[in-house]
DNA sequence: ATTAAGGTTTAGTCATGACTAAATAATTCA
DNA sequence: TGAATTATTTAGTCATGACTAAACCTTAAT
């Protein structure tokens, strides 16, 4: 469905719209991904019927929600890679554009998103430019996730809620649920996205509605995962 | 040069190769890849021009030893990030496959040493499958490296010497350089492979030449790299 | 030794995503 | 406004890597 191709030309075009204006040109595309603007022509009606762009000819191309939400993804991809290449693999700054550029077409939502735990919920990234989180948008305010957006077998600790209403503040206090809790996903059914969640204090496990899960936000809890190194013996 | 789709076969070949005698059936190479005995005919005629098999029609196909050096390369990396995805980011063992399928690809012989050096240069996979080292071989012994090969900027630590005649001793005795020294690769010359390294005791800055970086084993040296968690506050 | 069965290759297509050259639309400037 | 310039699209090719159908070797069994 996304190919690398079709990735590299949405990412071009959030590029150019996020820098120029609001419809980018054939050409600049072009420009962006290396390519001709026949060869470009060709994407763009493509990426108009698959519902990506808006494609007006002559007249350049706008991303539709859709199209926006997706390249986002890869924005966020591409920058967690690069904060995982500098912060944790020691590279310079300098030196991680190109791998990045491959590994953001990896895709697998859940390890990107333990990769996002991993690293801290990083904001910016190492050229300071700011990492999109899980809901496509840049992060705000503080690294934050929605329980309902956590990965799973790893300590989370509640840091705020979405809905401060009295209804839902008493039902927290029913499930044992407060500011600092410290918590772990054990499993996310996929039939209506209810967790298991096992709470690390008491080591009680249970059951949680998705409609709490995603009125949650969580952080990860530190210390973060021991490194543990291999023997190094025979 | 290697596609996506060549790295495949490559390590389809590997595997049964591994597995079963030393010829390898274009039928059972067309089962390992997902494909048609078709498509890998012309495929194995093609990797037979290239030089990465020797292909005799008819009668299946061997690796040559660039090819075999090829397919090590690919399990290598398939092998490190599954190991990262189970010790670092907390998956299951059984749920990496298809994930480090992906990450496999991504071509770059500084990310997949410095990934090593930052998994502490593991033996062997969350399967218990040997992890070929940089060379290309199973990596027999103790975790280490040769100098030669290893990361940039990181920290390392001088394990063992591979030629222990007594001129090299008596050399490295000149350098400054003994078991347990500490150093830091700060650059690596593509004109001939000598080095710029740093010792973490004196902070001295030196060149090392090219004959003696192949002569010294090398690990990381610990403790592994801090875990820095950006500030959370806004 | 011949034949049936299975494995392998060849021949001919198709989709993707690139390209050049040519045609056409839009814009700019006199 | 009309002509020149620039941008864009269309037309026609090509390489890669897949496919099916058909022809072709090998091997094993009678």
């Amino acid at each position: 469905m996304l190919t690398v191709s079709v990735e590299n030309y949405l990412k071009a075009i959030l590029h150019l719209q996020v820098e120029g204006g609001d419809r980018v040109s054939t050409t600049s595309i072009a420009k962006k991904v290396a390519s001709t603007p026949a060869s470009t022509s060709a994407m763009l009606t493509k990426l108009g019927e698959r519902g990506w762009v808006e494609h007006r000819p002559y007249h350049g191309v706008r991303l539709t929600p859709k199209g926006h939400r997706v390249a986002m993804d890869i924005l966020r991809r591409h920058r967690l890679w690069e904060y995982f290449l500098v912060d944790r693999l020691g590279f310079e700054w300098d030196e991680v554009h190109e791998i990045a550029e491959e590994l953001e077409h990896v895709d697998s939502k859940e390890l990107i998103n333990r990769l996002d735990a991993f690293l801290g919920f990083p904001k910016l990234d190492p050229h300071g430019d700011p990492i999109p989180g899980p809901n496509g948008r840049f992060r705000s305010v503080a690294a934050r996730t929605l329980l309902a957006e956590a990965p799973r077998n790893l300590e989370l600790v509640v840091v705020g809620v979405v809905d401060g209403g009295d209804p839902f503040l008493r039902h927290l206090g029913v499930l044992g649920v407060q500011l600092g809790t410290r918590l772990t996903v054990m499993e996310r059914h996929a039939f209506d996205g209810s967790l298991h969640i096992r709470f690390a204090d008491t080591e009680e496990v249970q059951m949680l509605a998705p409609a709490v899960a995603e009125r949650l936000w969580v952080d990860q809890s530190n210390p973060s995962p021991i490194i543990v190194f291999p023997e190094t013996e025979d």
